[in-house]
DNA sequence: GCGCCAGTTGACAAGCATTTGCAAAATTTT
DNA sequence: AAAATTTTGCAAATGCTTGTCAACTGGCGC
């Protein structure tokens, strides 16, 4: 069974490292053990979880990592551009791997679930106004709060 | 003289009440010192003040005013739907007088000013988008965050 | 106009999310 | 593997906001 384990384990159990612990590296960004769990979390899970929440997955995996820690390295990875901050509802921060693509959320206001969405034509829009306005849009944030639909 | 401090007294200064007294204390508010106070500030700007600011100018009208009260009567007025909160780039909460039209908001991000604007192709848009994923859309949050454009 | 009393206030303590100071521990450099 | 440097965990500190509570007051009823 030393083949096994391979195939059965996660994505993360699997030994081979990451692409992003190389791009972080290059960019002159030590990968420590906490900073590795937190990675690893932040790109296996599909949902935007707050400082709180990584930190209860992280403990989970090495019950040493502090919660400073998480918040230090949340505000690393922000800056370097590998995760987006968002404060829904103006609620505690919560955190996203930055894929490639942008994209926008909808929030449901009952569960508090995200949903991802794009637009083109609303992004050419905003481009639009700002420029109308005299500005060049350097980044921004569309939201939209609902309530998921009953019946058809 | 008794005629033309009328004319050249601002707004606020002026002794008619303002309509929107009225309406809260038809709703159930009393309006008391501070919160009327509070109420002219907010009517009386055209930019969106975070609570201390609020406080800041409240307290050179009247310098008995808590900041407590700044912030429960923000909760108050948001929670009857007469101001807005707005938490710019994640930062303190801004507020605005609550006036008929919805609009979004540009952020200069070198002065923090605020420009206002409205797009009902986005807001269709937006309509659209929440529909295709089975949602309605209970509020939503657009802010454009930009610089200046220099020359034309 | 005057008193009553629930609603409101100011002062200050407490709460929550987040940041920071610091000595110890881990990592990279030499 | 020792030196140089960064990162960590812990605890204390911060910034914004809400809660507690005795004192005060707006607005109705007389």
């Amino acid at each position: 069974m030393l083949v096994n384990w391979r195939i059965i384990g996660s994505m993360e159990t699997m030994n081979h490292k990451p692409d992003y612990e190389k791009e972080l590296r290059d960019a002159g960004i030590r990968i420590t053990r906490p900073r590795r769990v937190i990675l690893d979390i932040l790109s296996g899970t599909e949902d935007h979880p707050d400082a709180m929440e990584i930190f209860r997955r992280a403990v989970s995996v090495d019950s040493s990592i502090s919660l400073s820690t998480v918040y230090r390295t949340m505000k690393l990875l922000e800056e370097r551009g590998a995760i987006h901050r968002h404060a829904f509802n103006g609620g505690p921060s919560r955190f996203e791997q930055a894929s490639g693509v942008h994209h926008d959320h909808l929030i449901d206001i009952e569960t508090g679930d995200v949903v991802e969405f794009r637009s083109d034509r609303i992004e050419k829009l905003q481009e639009e106004i700002a420029r109308s306005l005299g500005y060049d849009i350097v980044h921004h944030r569309l939201e939209l709060y609902g309530r998921k639909r009953k019946k058809a």
